[in-house]
DNA sequence: TCATGGCTTTACATTTCCATCATATCGCGG
DNA sequence: CCGCGATATGATGGAAATGTAAAGCCATGA
């Protein structure tokens, strides 16, 4: 089942994957939680440079940097450098949906299983 | 037989961690092609039994039913016996929103990249 | 109750991912 | 041109996820 090629991600795009497949790569994308947080930020305001980024994450600065990189290369985001200081954004809104739903999802799942939690411990 | 253990990743419910990490974690259930694939199968049929999963995707047993351990786990997929066979549905129909919305999404970035692969070797 | 089909769990080798540190590149001021 | 602030890329050890195979339930029917 799994390809053993294609361990890039954007080469999951050309070549004939599966749907499946290519949308569990764009889960894995988005599988880490200071990838969330980039772009929860990201989705707030258009455009934010990597300098905010860390003050707001408070990371080192290279650990930022590859998740970035990951990002980048699963297409969820774009760099473009102004001046000294490189600034990045959401490659499209629906990315920005994408947490939106996650989020609808995650409080449904919280209150049942809150709820679940009540009905035991009383 | 509804879920035994629900272990590691419903731990993320109860106590305080930030929603950036809940939601990382749930896009980690999701981030395998076997359990997108469960996951799509039933967004599709309100309940389906594991039987006609295997038949579906051509896998192995075993490896099946850990994947589907995984979503259980993930309170992503709910499992109920009836007679000798266990029938899965999707735990919430958001569920299937967030595929839809990745799939929009997967569509976009595919139509960008194939554009440029064309300005690139044109 | 024993055997069998249907599904799950366990165990373990392997691949992949992640955090940390070191090193390299890019733009700009001096 | 040189150094400096701002980012990015490499390398490495260790943790987690995955695949494979074997063994373990649970229900049903002989």
């Amino acid at each position: 089942m799994t390809d053993p090629v294609a361990t890039d991600p954007s080469s999951f795009f050309s070549t004939g994957h599966p749907l499946y497949e290519v949308k569990a790569n764009l889960f894995k994308g988005l599988s880490h939680p200071v990838r969330v947080r980039v772009l929860e930020v990201l989705s707030a305001s258009p455009s934010v440079a990597v300098g905010d980024l860390l003050a707001d994450t408070g990371l080192e600065a290279s650990h930022l940097s590859q998740h970035l990189a990951v990002l980048r290369k699963h297409n969820l985001v774009t760099a473009e450098r102004r001046a000294s200081q490189v600034y990045y954004r959401l490659a499209y809104p629906e990315v920005a949906d994408l947490l939106t739903v996650a989020k609808a999802l995650l409080v449904h799942i919280l209150a049942t299983t809150q709820r679940q939690l009540d009905a035991a411990t009383s």
